[in-house]
DNA sequence: TGTACATCAGTGAACGCGCGTTCACTGATGTAC
DNA sequence: TGTACATCAGTGAACGCGCGTTCACTGATGTAC
């Protein structure tokens, strides 16, 4: 059954979002082919259509998810009013290292989701995500209004707090919630 | 052919040693039975007269890479001296962020090692990391000398910063290193 | 202490399963006239 | 504009491979007499 050469994109589309999605969620190991074009609403066939790996969707889920969370930084970035500036970066790390974002990683950080993982994906991947950090930080730094060097600590210091977060949420939520909560303790800086 | 006593428990131990090792350094799924075994220098078959199971070798290596790294922040931790205690400290977080640390996943913390994987793995895993990671913060924060929470958040940081460094160490060696300094450059606090 | 037998750590073939990938097929779409 | 044919997005069966796990087998160790 042909189709529309622009449902046909809107499938591929809809595929890359949802990987973006699951990837985050379950690990680029834990998420299959299958499971990405059921998602999407096909079956499993048609994937190499659009893609001509697993890797390469890998990558393409990792570049758009990148795009989008760089584009929530840079508009923070962008302000040009200071003190709108200083809020909206105050709004973002609360947001960033709350219980609601640790909850649901297939919607939140590309960074904190693919960091553990991404050393051991292929150099597409690899590439995508290392592209995808510099411009992150970049933005992150003129966000916060820190000297790049502060602004790396306080970033990291954001990922580990989520990162060690997730990792106990399951097992003991309570020392998940006190690790959240002495993150968005962050003193003056 | 059957084997001393003895024997067979040296065996034993050098399977959840080299585990300990390459689940670090592969992640608990980048390693199977037949190389855990083969690394302890047998081969597969053996392996269910030691383990009920791969879940099990992998909760056993994460609690006896645990211990020992409670052990080594818990020996700071019990310096009677502060002055002591401030300078093994210092040195501690120095070796945490370096590159050495870094490019040698396999022999360092556990918590870096396994945060991004443990949520996906099983209940015995998790239970034992749960478990690490609580006593790990308490030994921290008492060899710190900060309170709960800036321990807290010191040590996000400190596991944020090589976690980033890690997962761009082979695309941006440079964006690595200079995450690293950022790390190693923390203010007097 | 010596002997006969049961035990069991380690071996390597085999199993079932899920995965990424390939392929023949379908039939509506796109195109050439 | 209408018709005939080629194209190709999607389907579902099939493939090869690696994995965790099982199993029959081996033969030195441990034990009972």
């Amino acid at each position: 059954m042909r189709i529309t050469k622009q449902r046909a994109a809107e499938n591929r589309a809809r595929v890359v979002e949802e990987a973006a999605r699951l990837f985050r969620e379950k690990g680029f190991d834990g998420v299959g082919v299958a499971e990405l074009m059921a998602a999407a609403g096909m079956t499993h066939g048609g994937f190499y259509n659009h893609f001509g790996s697993k890797d390469e969707v890998e990558a393409t889920a990792c570049a758009a998810v990148f795009e989008k969370s760089i584009a929530r930084i840079g508009a923070i970035a962008g302000e040009a009013d200071p003190a709108a500036r200083a809020e909206g970066y105050a709004r973002y790390r609360a947001r960033y290292v709350s219980a609601a974002s640790r909850d649901s990683a297939g919607a939140s950080c590309p960074i904190a989701a693919f960091a553990g993982d991404v050393s051991r994906q292929c150099e597409e991947v690899r590439a995508a995500y290392a592209k995808g950090l510099a411009a992150y930080l970049e933005a992150f730094a003129k966000a916060s209004d820190l000297p790049r060097d502060e602004a790396i600590r306080a970033f990291a210091g954001l990922v580990g707090a989520l990162t060690l977060a997730r990792s106990v949420a399951a097992s003991d939520p309570q020392l998940s919630d006190e690790i959240l909560a002495a993150a968005q303790a962050e003193g003056p800086r």
